[in-house]
RNA sequence: GGCCCCAUCGUCUAGUGGCCUAGGACGUCAGGCUUUCAUCCUGAAGAUCGCGGGUUCGAAUCCCGCUGGGGUCACCA
């Protein structure tokens, strides 16, 4: 039996939520580490939180991180029929039954309910009604799961064991909305079984709903896949990853020049390690190595920090030429490719994120506007470093060292002040590259227009 | 609140009964290198393994209880 593993993804937001790109990438790996199939079924059966652009959005992101499925993504807003009919086909058995209550009456059993603290389900009022076959009369109905009273549901899960429920903890869940579309539980169900997903691989929010499709399976006569509910991702204090507290879309940490492989690696530490301790390691590796029982059940915190050190790690181990392809696409054309050849020796050691390469970079591309000291006290000694400097035929980072300590030893000043003053005067910036070099690079007549500015 | 899941340094984790006076990584701090920053190197602090009971010659590791955190209780996924 081939593996076949699955994403289910829902449109209702900007992207792909960082915490979906953890499973998405868990799934993509141990298909392919079974040489098997990775899918992706975009879950827009909510009509009403639908986001236009969203499913593109997760495709393309998908794509990005190299996590491509492996078959043309399905789409269950176009399978209404095949949910209709498993939906009837639970109606004859039993299994399910019509349900005609208004969002009133609902919302009043629930109301009392919550007054007598008692759980809120639905009480059955609707278990024998039968389907409406007039269709004048145009009463809106559900279909809803008749769940067995007093009957524990079991299932196995890869990572956590044997998870008992007992079906009075169960609701008569909704499986056919009003609108003739499906609830998830059911689309998730039918799917799966349709699409042979060996393996249901998905986040740990979904435990407590899992005995609700267990029934689904066992009432439509299927065997079950194989469950495995990795961590939730957490914000700092804990709560389930959200965009309130962090950022929260994978493209948010591309746009932030984080490199695919890099943020992948990370994802991979959120509650594995490798078996040899390693921290960084090729996606290749980690799916040679993986072990779905190996994934740990505790909620790991999600840290930029340790990304932000990893994807330094990351850019450190790439060779010039392809950083500076990586450099030059992430700015799309804002620096030559020139320039960025030139500046590479003194910021590959030096950049965490291709982004940062503004900060180091841009006042090689545009003239400071502004100067983080104070310059006015140094006037004259910019002055006289800047005559020093004329005077230079070879403009080669040595020679400009040279001069410049000669004007330094001069000055009487510390070295550490003096050049500071010069790079603020030539960068803007208390944080540059190397000085000599990066005026190399701009030139001697940029440099002197600088300088000339100053003074 | 009911139910379910979880519990080792601030964070990610190693650890599956003796090798643990608990190891690594990020971060932090100190020092070295240094014309800034970063890289690199050295070192340090940091976890009575959430707490309390058992089981055992022996427990971070097994069992129970408690506490804490999280998830979930929709015609959302």
């Amino acid at each position: 039996m081939t593996v076949r593993t699955r994403i289910a993804p829902s449109p209702t937001g900007e992207d792909l939520h960082i915490g979906n790109l953890y499973t998405a990438f868990i799934n993509w790996a141990f298909a392919k580490k079974n040489n098997g199939q990775f899918i992706v079924r975009i879950e827009d059966t909510d009509r009403a939180r639908l986001v236009e652009g969203a499913e593109e959005k997760i495709l393309t992101t998908l794509d990005a991180f190299g996590l491509s499925p492996d078959e043309k993504p399905v789409r269950q807003s176009e399978r209404l029929s095949t949910y209709k009919e498993y939906a009837e086909k639970l109606v004859e058995s039993g299994h399910a039954y019509y349900c005609y209550c208004t969002k009133e009456r609902l919302e009043a059993l629930r109301d009392s309910q919550q007054k007598e603290s008692k759980p809120t389900r639905y009480d059955k009022h609707c278990l024998n009604s039968e389907k409406v076959k007039n269709e004048n009369e145009k009463r809106s109905y559900v279909i809803r799961l008749n769940v067995p009273e007093n009957k524990s549901v079991s299932f196995n899960d890869l990572i956590r064991g044997k998870i008992t429920i007992s079906t009075s903890e169960i609701d008569d869940q909704v499986i056919l909305k009003s609108d003739g579309y499906p609830t998830y539980h059911l689309a998730v169900v039918v799917d799966d079984y349709l699409m042979k997903i060996t393996h249901v691989i998905r986040a740990e929010e979904w435990i407590s709903s899992t005995p609700k499709h267990v029934l689904l399976y066992e009432a439509l006569g299927w065997e079950l896949p194989i469950f495995a509910h990795v961590p939730i991702l957490r914000n700092p204090d804990r709560s389930k990853l959200s965009k309130r507290k962090n950022p929260v879309w994978a493209s948010w940490y591309l746009e932030e020049g984080y490199l695919p492989e890099a943020i992948l690696n990370y994802l991979a530490l959120m509650g594995w390690s490798h078996p040899e301790e390693k921290e960084i390691f090729s996606i290749d590796e980690f799916v040679s190595v993986l072990d779905l029982k190996d994934i740990a059940a505790n909620g790991p915190v999600f840290d930029l920090t340790k990304l932000t050190w990893m994807n330094g790690e990351y850019l450190r181990a790439m060779s010039a030429e392809n950083l500076q392809s990586a450099i030059f696409n992430f700015h799309k054309g804002k620096y030559s490719q020139e320039l960025i050849q030139k500046t590479i020796p003194l910021i590959h050691e030096r950049i965490k994120t291709l982004k940062e390469y503004d900060d180091y970079c841009q006042f090689f591309i545009e003239s400071p506007k502004k100067y983080e000291i104070e310059l006015n006290k140094y006037d004259e000694l910019l002055k006289s470093n800047s005559e020093s400097l004329s005077l230079l035929e070879d403009w080669q980072a040595d020679k400009i060292g040279e001069v410049m300590q000669q004007v330094a030893d001069q000055s009487g000043l510390k070295n550490s002040e003096f050049f500071m003053a010069l790079r603020v005067a030539i960068t803007g910036r208390k944080i540059s590259p190397p000085l000599n070099e990066s005026m190399e690079i701009l030139g001697k007549e940029e440099v002197m227009a600088r300088l000339k500015t100053i003074a």
